[in-house]
DNA sequence: CATTTCTTCAACCAATGGGTTGACAAGGGC
DNA sequence: GCCCTTGTCAACCCATTGGTTGAAGAAATG
């Protein structure tokens, strides 16, 4: 932990804010509707057997990851999606993804040659036995 | 809960679990690193200050919502990444960022039209009030 | 065969998370 | 002004989680 890029550090927590927020199956649900229109906690927890006060829990976590904003409009509290930490995510997975995706593509090649040639190229060793 | 699609109920744990998964910086930095080149159990261990067995814990959890995979290499445990569960993520996210993200673009049009003509058209009531 | 290396399993502990109920704040509607 | 609706806060409960240490399994090596 101690090693972890510190000046990620702000960004990480927020990353794992929304992490942890889209973990569960109800705010994943929750998030989903949102995704069609604003909506007010009491109508969010209407589909769910759970207390309002769940709900507003749940809402809270989602509102923490900077995943939802809520605006006040006399006693209701419209929920609305924020798009922005959403790109974050996706920016985080789409980069590692990619890479796996490519070292996998590279992978077959790789075998193949492995297999029917039992001298790699440099390029090749330097890759799977690879420093630093 | 009882009301959530059972019939994604499976691939919704193995959603949770990813993003479970993901919640946690140490985890990511793990993912990231094993981007690059696959790893033991060890030399993923290394750069943290935990136990080797926590380490080893970290990594359950990453290969049960099935963002890496370990093959035996006689006693080493080498882990990989698998990016199929990165998709599965990616399109989860994707689909409601855009849907936020085109609403969010129509919303101008639709506080302009709301502010300068007081009668909601009938599909913004629907909308608004809307069943399921 | 005994030892050493790499890893996981098991038991435990403190902290977190999702749920509950009860009280209270904030704002119309009568 | 009173109350009714909407939502949050607080305290509590129990299950899960991330960490620890100690023991055990699996496989090469002396």
């Amino acid at each position: 932990m101690t090693r972890l890029n510190s000046l990620t550090a702000e960004r990480d927590d927020q990353l794992s804010r929304a992490f942890a927020a889209l973990a569960d199956p109800t705010r994943r649900d929750m998030v989903a509707r949102l995704a069609v229109r604003d909506a007010t906690v009491g109508e969010l927890a209407e589909p769910y057997d759970v207390s309002i006060q769940a709900v507003s829990k749940h809402i809270k976590v989602l509102s923490d990851a900077g995943l939802v904003s809520q605006r006040r409009d006399a006693q209701r509290r419209p929920c609305h999606l924020e798009a922005e930490v959403f790109n974050l995510m996706t920016r985080w997975i789409e980069r590692y993804r990619q890479q796996a995706q490519e070292r996998y593509e590279r992978l077959d090649a790789v075998l193949a040659e492995m297999r029917g040639d039992d001298q790699p190229t440099e390029s090749e060793v330097r890759k799977r036995g690879g420093a630093s």
